[in-house]
DNA sequence: TGGCTGTACTG
DNA sequence: CAGTACA
DNA sequence: GCCA
């Protein structure tokens, strides 16, 4: 799944205040797709990803945050970073960061995430993270527990509607779809849509709409120019995909 | 040193 | 209401 | 993790 509230922290990004003088912030989704340049620096978010992911892991989600801002911000950045001073440079990239950047750089590797992720309670917390509805805090509970396998969570622990849900549905969740086959999901909700009233309007957003090469889900967004025409369709819509 | 998104669901 | 997870 |  995308964030949300993906943030761009592009140094060249739309400034906030543009000729129409509005407050609009610096949203990846705020861009046309079209704008999507190269991440000229993916050999070093690649590594920093592995160590984010870890981190977000073991609830200190307020270090993955950090990486998550810097990780944004090499991606947008229009040069390929080769240096401390060039990385530091850049907003959301500290010290600690600008080491990291510059271990990798030059030798090609990142020494801490062997540290942080080859044990085996690091392998096993990121599989029951992977779990929809299983964040940090449960997935941690359920290594305290013993568990180490998804049949061990499967067998023994008590799991909420979406747990069950998301452990039934685990490699599915984790699947992504190629854009083009997202676009033929959003073309079969707007078709479907617009039999009940051809003047509703289907757009559709999330990882599709920000130019992502896959999709892990589709979002359509469905609206109507009077305003209110839209409102009872998810439910109908509902009902005459589950029919077909 | 403390803040870092907003929202819905669960118990 | 607090804790948790999600986008 | 970064930053004010």
């Amino acid at each position: 799944m995308e964030e949300a509230g993906e943030r761009s922290t592009s140094n060249q990004s739309t400034p906030t205040t543009s000729p129409t003088k509005l407050p609009r912030g610096n949203w990846v989704c705020a861009k046309p797709s079209t704008s999507q340049s190269v991440n000229l620096n993916e050999h070093i978010t690649e590594k920093l990803e592995v160590l984010m992911n870890a981190y977000k892991n073991t609830k200190d989600q307020w270090r993955a945050l950090g990486y998550r801002k810097a990780i944004g911000a090499l991606k947008s950045h229009p040069r390929a970073v080769t240096t401390w001073e060039e990385a530091s440079a850049i907003p959301g990239i500290g010290s600690r960061l600008a080491d990291k950047i510059a271990e990798i750089v030059q030798s090609g590797h990142l020494r801490k995430i062997d540290h942080v992720c080859q044990g085996e309670e690091a392998k096993i917390l990121d599989i029951f993270n992977n779990i929809w509805g299983v964040g940090p805090t449960v997935a941690q509970e359920f290594v305290q527990l013993g568990y180490k396998t998804l049949e061990d969570v499967r067998t023994k622990a008590k799991l909420n509607k979406q747990q069950q849900i998301g452990l039934s549905h685990y490699y599915d969740f984790l699947d992504r779809m190629p854009r083009d086959e997202a676009a033929e999901i959003g073309k079969l909700i707007e078709d479907a849509t617009k039999e009940f009233n051809p003047n509703f309007v289907c757009t559709t957003c999330g990882s599709f709409r920000r130019g992502k090469k896959t999709c892990g889900d589709v979002d359509v967004l469905i609206s109507h120019l009077d305003g209110h025409s839209h409102k009872g369709i998810l439910f109908k819509l509902l009902e005459k995909l589950h029919s077909t």
